[in-house]
DNA sequence: GATATATTCAACCGATTGGTTAAATATTTA
DNA sequence: TAAATATTTAACCAATCGGTTGAATATATC
């Protein structure tokens, strides 16, 4: 099941549900997570990819499925062999997810910094 | 299977990866993604968190159990119910995740500047 | 002490997960 | 054209997921 094929029938906040829901599953998995890093730092094959795991090509072909269904990759066809490469624009609603958690904790923090304040004054 | 169990067994590292699997987990479903939001705000207790879903209180219950085992609320029991409060601490090292990711990401974009750069010059 | 309230636990369910092995598909090379 | 290489697909497996219902456990109130 891929996003693509959904987009017309979603509205947007669904969409972003449904993008939020495939980023944070795919990155909840260390080898994903250590396959996105290696792929940040250069492009590889799905083999070279998964030269360092002791797992199959087969389970390590369906890890990159789940990172190129969650757009954190692209693949591409060259000759026999594809590659792959990070990408990172998922990753910005993540970090914006993050930055409204932040919002409300330093509120709630500022709301308990005066509290003491005003506890102290008394 | 609580964390604190696994302390003394995991070195550093296995910790952190144990944390970021949990964390991100956690994050990965829309309606626990939700809560973190309303307990964010204000505490609640059990009972109002579950109020706005339309799914049986048992089921909030397990999403609370979840989260909780993420470290990402604190429960308190007050009288007969449980107090519930947002716990930031955990998104710190999510947010560490994305930075490492961001790196990388720039990193190639200076890189792409930069022969593009070239490539005008020639 | 009986009853109401707040929450969890236990057992169950169908769907999904992360892995396996073996076969299928493309493409390149000999 | 045959053989080697790169990758995916299909079928399977045990474990986990997100939900259900009904019973159990605390605690507060009548």
């Amino acid at each position: 099941m891929n996003i693509s094929n959904l987009f017309p029938i979603l509205t947007f906040n669904q969409l972003v549900k449904y993008m939020l829901d495939s980023t944070l599953h795919a990155l909840a998995d260390s080898t994903r997570r250590s396959i996105l890093l290696r792929l940040g730092e250069k492009e590889h094959s799905v083999n070279e990819i998964a030269e360092p795991y002791e797992m199959s090509l087969a389970a390590v072909s369906k890890h990159l499925k789940v990172l190129e269904n969650a757009n954190l990759i692209k693949k591409e066809k060259v000759g026999r062999s594809y590659s792959c490469r990070m990408n990172y624009e998922p990753l910005k609603e993540v970090q914006e997810l993050i930055n409204e958690y932040r919002a409300f904790w330093e509120a709630r923090l500022d709301e308990l910094d005066h509290f003491i304040t005003q506890t102290k004054k008394d």
